[in-house]
DNA sequence: GTGGTCTAGACCACA
DNA sequence: GTGGTCTAGACCACG
């Protein structure tokens, strides 16, 4: 599992860590259980300051995909909280993708196609 | 239509406002060529300053979704390019959205019958 | 000769008129001595304000493109001033779009062949 | 690379600089990667207000010219979008001062020798 | 009347 | 330190 970071980017890089660490997770790159290497070990790989990384962490520790243990450092949870449902913000932001496809002419069909691949992928 | 701002959002006011209306569009709260509000109008209407409402309307102007004429102020266009596909940032969002769903625990049928009712309601 | 208005663009109407008349003279559609429509009933014809039509003809004027027949309102210059230069805007406009061509990965023949189509055109 | 404003000119402060830095990067004076100057600095040193040079800078950036690096300010592209072409507004653009070339008695030949030495230039 | 531009300040997120 | 956002004013071009 390997972070990549976008310069060119708008997302706030801790941002970008705590995206890919998510999906890492949905692709089976990340196991539950799996330790996740230390804030430290992590920025200098990727040439960051730890702060950022740090911040990324405790952004996923707040979401609940990792848990902190006291002995070897993070780790992804083993089991996450089954709510079965979107976030509310993530509601909003589907919504808005909605809305812009359907205003750039796309299909529902096409739409929902697409969706169905990345379900499969990630 | 009328704006609703989230204060306690992150999300810039200048893009709550051009989501809303982009929303509206999709939802047909907008129909092509109806007339904005004008930048003053909206912005005394929602409490805010009007250079703030002005970076809304250029941006959705930039985006292709409204125009400005010269004489009467805003307008939504009346054709918008038909890409038929999405942007590159709402593709990211939307594989993001993705996981998070399927570590919810989220089924691939449940996902994609949220996405045919927004694709129904916007 | 007709003109036409695009709405949409950031150009002011009465640049748009001015521009349409200079290509119309290039392009033969409007022949020395030509005369124009008068003010109102140009403004009339399009559904402007006359203000509007009458500050592209004084623009035309200043540029020495058209003339004011005291009898007859406006007409087409019979002869132009032959300096065979271009204006120190139109250099830097040019300048200016050679550079975006440039950085495009445009090359210079593709470029040169535009120019050469265009020249015939107009 | 020194910015230099015109007073006189009707074109936007914003607008000259995103001019004079995209005019820059084809000639070479800017190199792909080359930080520019900070939004503060350069308005400090050309005398105007940082959020004029902070709308140069955002537009420079929707049109893919620079990119703002979150640890070091704005730099220069390294790649940029290969489209080969014009855009629709360098199109009209050009017709127009081909047009007036072509009334000001200017030859086809002396044109495009003007255009090959500004391509060379620039 | 409209939107577009600019100023001089301020605060905030990011790194 | 950086850029991004926002405010409260002002002036101007356009129509």
């Amino acid at each position: 599992m390997i972070i990549c970071l976008d310069d060119t980017s708008d997302v706030p890089i801790y941002q970008q860590i705590r995206n890919q660490i998510v999906v890492g997770i949905s692709e089976g790159k990340l196991s539950p259980g799996e330790q996740l290497p230390t804030v430290r070990a992590l920025a200098g790989e990727i040439g960051i300051n730890s702060m950022t990384v740090s911040k990324a962490y405790q952004l996923l520790k707040q979401e609940g995909y990792i848990y902190s243990d006291r002995r070897s450092g993070a780790r992804v949870r083993t089991e996450f909280e089954q709510k079965e449902k979107l976030s509310k913000e993530s509601v909003a932001l589907l919504k808005q993708i909605i809305s812009e496809a359907k205003i750039s002419g796309m299909k529902k069909e096409d739409f929902i196609k697409k969706c169905e691949a990345y379900f499969g992928e990630v």
